[in-house]
DNA sequence: TAGATTGTTAATCGATTAACAATC
DNA sequence: TAGATTGTTAATCGATTAACAATC
């Protein structure tokens, strides 16, 4: 296999994607399925979905294109679908419990091991089968559990010092709904951002265009 | 100024980051910025940022830069955010309670006029100053307030059906929170949307290679 | 074998960066 | 005027598409 740190990020985005659509034609029980074919489901270039996946090694056959449950289990593997990271999530809100419950619908990844909010009123309920807890609790709880991966829907003042504390206490990496720019002041490390503000306006544009 | 149709979107995508950006230096009293200034605060060459900037015509002054208000705001107006769009929600769960606050405390773009779910338990009930509807009002509802944009908090089953029907009741745009292609089955209709389960996917990509 | 389809190389297209003349 | 900085043109870089030899 080519070594990932060579795939770019436009290759990488579609991942998810081709593993959706990959899951769902397994799903209807299609065996194989050839680039041509995909490409028109998927709405891509027949000659893109070679490139892309050719990048990860010999998952196809000349003359018989792919197998799509093969398929489906190697992009997961390429996307880390089989490791399962301690995540915890910041901020017991509407969007964190909606987060909360794709984390635990979705198949892979992580593993959600703590909830905190400052709100008082919050504390103690349950968000699935997670207690919500009291941000105070939360140095105390991260020395003792050691989550590797935070979950940001706080807003950004908030996000903007839970990163550095969370960084001395150890966590790697963020997925970050808040408009704070982690990157910024922390190059190194792993964010994967969902700004949805940002996404309202550029919907805003597209619809301004008609 | 530039006819809009020749911006790709690529630059587009970019103007959201700008906008807030600017919006954050206007709140902190900074009359002018260059581009070199910008580029060191947000991570970009100054070259990027003036090609971008130079498409919406004469921005900024030779020797000064540009002015903080007048780049926010023409911005704004190539966003689009002056408008207002009468939107629905359907999915009255976590996320689209999320979203709706979103809406509210964005400053453009949007009125909610509706919010719809098929759980009979959360009808009557209100988010913000908005009472839920049973999705079985959902074509007079439109019919009478003839809503322009629909926001998708559902399942994708959900979603597929519900676009079908929207856009034969006359909505012209989605924002899609659900993982329906809806541009596969639509192309002309703008659509943007938000894949949480993608970019979760992405986080993993992320994190397994470090 | 003949037909189908990949993997890969080459060509094209688009986006980013560099350079600099124009000018405030 | 001298210095700063834009807007724009040219150069580079990267991503997508096309073509086709390899081969199942």
């Amino acid at each position: 296999m080519a070594n990932k740190d060579d795939i770019s990020m436009a290759v990488i985005k579609r991942l998810p994607r081709y593993y959706r659509f990959l899951g769902e034609l397994k799903k209807n029980g299609v065996v194989r399925i050839s680039s041509r074919e995909l490409s028109e489901r998927m709405g891509l270039t027949a000659s893109q979905i070679r490139q892309d996946f050719s990048r990860y090694g010999g998952l196809g056959h000349q003359g018989y294109g792919y197998n799509v449950e093969k398929l489906h289990h190697e992009m997961g593997e390429f996307l880390g679908l089989q490791n399962r990271h301690a995540a915890i999530l910041v901020g017991g809100g509407n969007l964190g419990r909606a987060v909360a419950n794709h984390i635990y619908s979705q198949a892979g990844g992580f593993d959600l091991i703590g909830i905190f909010d400052r709100k008082q009123s919050l504390t103690g309920q349950m968000i699935r089968d997670i207690p919500v807890r009291h941000i105070d609790g939360l140095d105390e709880f991260c020395r003792e559990q050691r989550p590797m991966v935070a979950i940001l829907c706080v807003p950004e003042d908030a996000a903007r010092d839970l990163v550095e504390q969370l960084i001395g206490l150890g966590v790697k990496a963020f997925w970050n709904f808040s408009s704070y720019d982690i990157s910024l002041d922390y190059p190194e490390v792993p964010v994967e951002n969902v700004h949805i503000g940002d996404s309202l306006m550029t919907l805003c544009y597209k619809i301004s265009q008609e």
